[in-house]
DNA sequence: AAACGGAAGGAAAACGATTGCCCTGACGCT
DNA sequence: AGCGTCAGGGCAATCGTTTTCCTTCCGTTT
């Protein structure tokens, strides 16, 4: 912050208290305002401020100390309408914001506020009615992409068609394979979780897991017991499908106990479940992981962190997916667009209760 | 969507397949394009589009139909740009996404979507330095408003001094009287936490919550003990300051089964406190209801519902704070400026742990 | 029949920043 | 001395909408 001003014909006073805040700003200070201060004309101060034209170095630095003084910050809405681009992204979250949303969110802020861009945020609360008022909002704001985010990892169809932006899937991926998808994989992350329980010993392996019209339950169960048979093993019960709670993981420890007592391990579709599971085997007298050894999935921190013990769990990395997400729509932006599905690989978090030798 | 268009110039295929897609766009329209089709000037065609001026009722819907045709949105930065408001606020999280912001991010947008406002959402992550730079961007992009919020509800410094736009603090407030917050009366809800252990006929009640330091724990413990007092009656025990986690949660009941035995009930400053209470003091063979009363704070779903028996808790209506933050900015842009500190009353979710006939 | 008034719509000036083009000196070279 | 060159900076168009005047035209009134 300058010191206080001299000529200054604009009402505005400066801070001048060593705050790091901005200082009193009546009404935001123009291009013209700036170029007026430095004595130059508007077309001058312009380039002045975006490193352009041939310029004296003490014409640019005339320019930019009087911005400073006047706390000039150049009007998006202008900028945008000349440049035809807005430095803007558009987040449309079909399900409503939530637990999956948030990382995916930070992760896209993140890759894009270093590239100065902004975002957007609309929840369409799954109501395609919604989806498509927010659509034609963005489009209206000339956003520059759109990037599209769910709670479910199926796949959906395209929330527009030839739209004049890119648009980049996360999460969730378009039905539309030549639309572009960052989605986790959540194959490889069952895979893992299986191998990690072979690798801890354990031969009697369970899988619990959310409701078998679920996606995510599907591909999970699949690979987990494709990972089982290529280990040349049998899973130690049917897969149990049910929901993605720990009431149902209870419900499952019962089921558990009763038909396959001489289980030692149990893959969980959620954390959720694995809870759940974890309180009702040790309530019926089964040690964890001395016993049975957990593995949950998603990694969310009150689950792993609450379950005693500590949960070991799948990790699907969603800041990385968002992050991703965010890169390729400013890609596609730069005009080098990206087409089809990328799952990216989670990983295995180990905790408590999968220790070889429980603390 | 109308049929397939006749002389349209622009290259511009409708989707035709009945679908409730947005079609092929190339480009945006223009309202210049939209008024070449419908045979009328620009200007007249904003006049049509926007209910303006004195136009024929055929002209209108001649107007209305091109742009329909063309999918004409209008370009919000001309707009903006023409108008000076661009209805759009910036909403600034200063500690990171997470389980405080979404109901007030929601709240928020609910309110604002239904006038056609769009959210910037800047994420902070409780850096200084950050938040200067967002409120700078947000200020660049015009918004029209500011929400700032975070995680804890103390008292913060305000953001900016006399910034050209409203600004509206919610859940956090700001530590200038003059400024304008919305926060949850915690006071409020502690106060009903302990009436209700009252009416369902406790009389030892104790308080155990988080970090001493922390103000949501020494507004809610104080309030407590007011409670208790205007009844006449003494604490269990002295208030168990702790952390907001499970685990503070199970050493504090070993604590209190040693020191106040006698204890029949506990409000607990958060849920997670009061879900490991509930856990240790069950395995330590007292049974929740019936022995110990349990109520937490919060009333966050995965906690409320995981616990077992599911908990009594306080809800501090954040989607309510969220909205009602939005209204006041929403007020304060149509010239109306609120200022002060406005507290929101929650309301208490009876559940099993402080049922009288438990199931 | 002349004058007036209202309805309908066109023309053009904003809004603020950017940028290509042009103008003006000053300097160097022949 | 005259011409060419280039640095430095001003001018004006441009982006797409809105809005404020105007201009027309038609019907009505006296």
């Amino acid at each position: 912050m300058q010191g206080c001003q001299g000529k200054v014909t604009v009402v505005r006073s400066a801070a001048g208290n060593g705050e790091e805040t901005l200082g009193a700003i009546d009404r935001a200070a123009t291009i013209s305002e700036v170029a007026a201060l430095a004595g130059v004309s508007p077309g001058t101060a312009s380039k002045a401020l975006n490193g352009r034209g041939a310029l004296r170095p003490e014409t640019r630095r005339r320019v930019q100390e009087a911005a400073e003084q006047l706390g000039f910050v150049a009007n998006a809405a202008a900028r945008s309408l000349q440049a035809g681009r807005t430095y803007t992204v558009g987040m449309i979250t079909t399900d409503s914001i939530g637990r999956f949303s948030i990382p995916l969110l930070i992760g896209a802020e993140d890759a894009l506020g270093a590239g100065q861009v902004s975002v957007f945020l609309c929840d369409a609360r799954d109501d395609p009615i919604r989806e498509q008022y927010y659509l034609r909002t963005l489009l209206g704001r000339q956003v520059d992409g759109i990037i599209v985010t769910g709670r479910r990892t199926q796949a959906r169809p395209p929330i527009g068609r030839s739209l004049p932006v890119p648009v980049v899937y996360a999460f969730i991926s378009s039905a539309d394979p030549a639309d572009c998808s960052v989605v986790p994989d959540e194959a490889d992350g069952a895979r893992r979780a299986v191998e990690h329980l072979l690798a801890v010993g354990r031969r009697r392996i369970a899988h619990v897991t959310g409701p078998e019209h679920h996606h995510s339950a599907t591909v999970r169960a699949a690979a987990a017991m494709g990972a089982l048979s290529a280990a040349g093993l049998e899973p130690a019960a049917p897969v149990l499908f049910g929901e993605w709670s720990e009431g149902w993981g209870r419900q499952a420890a019962g089921i558990l106990l009763s038909t396959a007592a001489e289980v030692d391990a149990v893959f969980c579709g959620s954390d959720q479940i694995a809870r759940g599971l974890a309180e009702a085997l040790q309530e019926a007298g089964r040690r964890v992981p001395a016993d049975v050894a957990l593995v949950g999935f998603d990694n969310w921190d009150v689950m792993v962190d609450g379950c005693r013990p500590a949960l070991t769990s799948i990790d699907m990395d969603l800041e990385g997916i968002g992050r991703t997400a965010a890169e390729l729509v400013l890609a596609a932006i730069n005009g080098e667009p990206a087409h089809g599905r990328r799952a990216l690989p989670g990983r295995l978090v180990p905790r408590a209760s999968t220790a070889v030798h429980p603390a």
